[in-house]
DNA sequence: CAGTGTGAAGTTGTTCACAGCA
DNA sequence: TGCTGTGAACAACTTCACACTG
């Protein structure tokens, strides 16, 4: 196995699906393939086939010749894609070469760091405004980044049409912060907070939830660790 | 193979409940269920059932009753789970009330705020130390958290057979960090770096690679924004 | 041949349908 | 009646098998 998986949560509701879509898995593993085409671009090599790339990724041949055909391009037999060619459409297809801007709620550490994360302004995302409610964030600035108070500028806020809201804050006021980025016109929301978000269907709802992700690591780990535990009281 | 999966759900107090084979998702479920479980407990209520749990959640109710089933307890028919029952279980599940120690590496914005994330501790996961090179962090404290150069206590390290170790490092290091680590004889990895780790197959890896949601939400927002955008492609 | 491309088979997880129970 | 529990149908994703191509 020694299957990466990411986390994955935030069902889709039901409801429209009318166009088919890219599964999402793929479009998980799309920044994937990127990264490396990027890095062979870097070492020049023209061409990389699907084998090679599976191989270096752990993911099955066939699944990668699958992935990279939805971003649009074809390969040549005998000889795979061409690398340029192939950097130029997974950007395209993940939207690098657009720009979405976003809000973040939140200017703790965590929100500090996805507001410095460099890459996320290459990646076509786009963090334009910071906002916390503790005053002795509010004014400063996180690479360059201001933070706002909350209930300032909402009116100005709502007429900007930012697609992206990113909530960074404690659990308690995430589902508040939600609502109010729902005021706002926000279309899609990436919720770091652990908590259970109940939002309006037509809102996109990522979350990224680090309490699931440390339960698959301490579930791996206590089911590879035969040995015996004490105080295991059931 | 003819798996019969459900080999898991014995009834009549089971108590045995095989760890071996419960769905990741399942796994990843599971914070979710304690994070609301604990809500109800706090409100007081004695009992809950799958029904209302999916419906807060938006989970299907089959799903949960099957989800909790994983946990070892029964509900009963009309009344649903009692909730202390419930709390206990799922932090039995989730080890919580075990100890698992981890190292962390990369004190930047991102490794701070997972060091200052309180719940970790009480999710059982105990970050011990942290590790940069940077001289400027070096010998700091991260709320209670010394950080150690990296290659400073190696052999002490490798003594104390810490199972987790967290990746908070630029990509460019990730791959170095982590093979320091299997050295270290860390057995799990968890890994916030974009890049796909080449680790021993026995290393349990777990990767959170923010791109990869935001590839998931970019791609959902312009699936659903069929209107009034140039670059249409397809 | 070594690789792409694709339909079919396999696997895994989710939803449905219904039995049993209080 | 409302809920648990479970086998069966269903859906989604992955892997396999193989035709095709330069």
């Amino acid at each position: 196995m020694s299957s990466n998986k990411s986390d994955m949560e935030s069902k889709s509701n039901g409801q429209k699906t009318s166009l088919v879509g890219i599964p999402e898995p793929t479009v998980r593993r799309m920044p994937q393939y990127l990264n490396l085409i990027r890095e062979i671009h870097r070492n020049g090599e023209p061409n990389i086939s699907a084998p090679v790339i599976g191989r270096i990724l752990r993911i099955d041949a066939t699944q990668v010749v699958k992935d990279l055909a939805c971003t649009g391009i074809s390969g040549k037999p005998r000889v795979g894609y061409v690398v340029e060619e192939l950097l130029f459409a997974l950007e395209a297809f993940l939207g690098y070469h657009r720009q979405h801007e976003a809000f973040l709620v939140g200017a703790g550490f965590l929100g500090s760091s996805l507001i410095q994360y460099q890459g996320f302004r290459d990646a076509g995302v786009n963090i334009v405004a910071a906002f916390d409610n503790d005053p002795s964030k509010i004014g400063k600035e996180i690479a360059g980044i201001k933070v706002y108070s909350m209930n300032k500028f909402s009116d100005l806020v709502q007429r900007l049409h930012i697609p992206i809201g990113i909530i960074t804050t404690p659990a308690e006021v995430a589902q508040s912060v939600a609502e109010q980025m729902v005021v706002w016109g926000i279309r899609a929301i990436w919720n770091f907070a652990p908590v259970a978000l109940r939002l309006p269907d037509n809102i996109i709802l990522q979350d990224t939830h680090f309490y699931a992700n440390l339960a698959v690591i301490v579930n791996k780990l206590e089911q590879s660790e035969p040995q015996a535990k004490k105080g295991s009281k059931k």
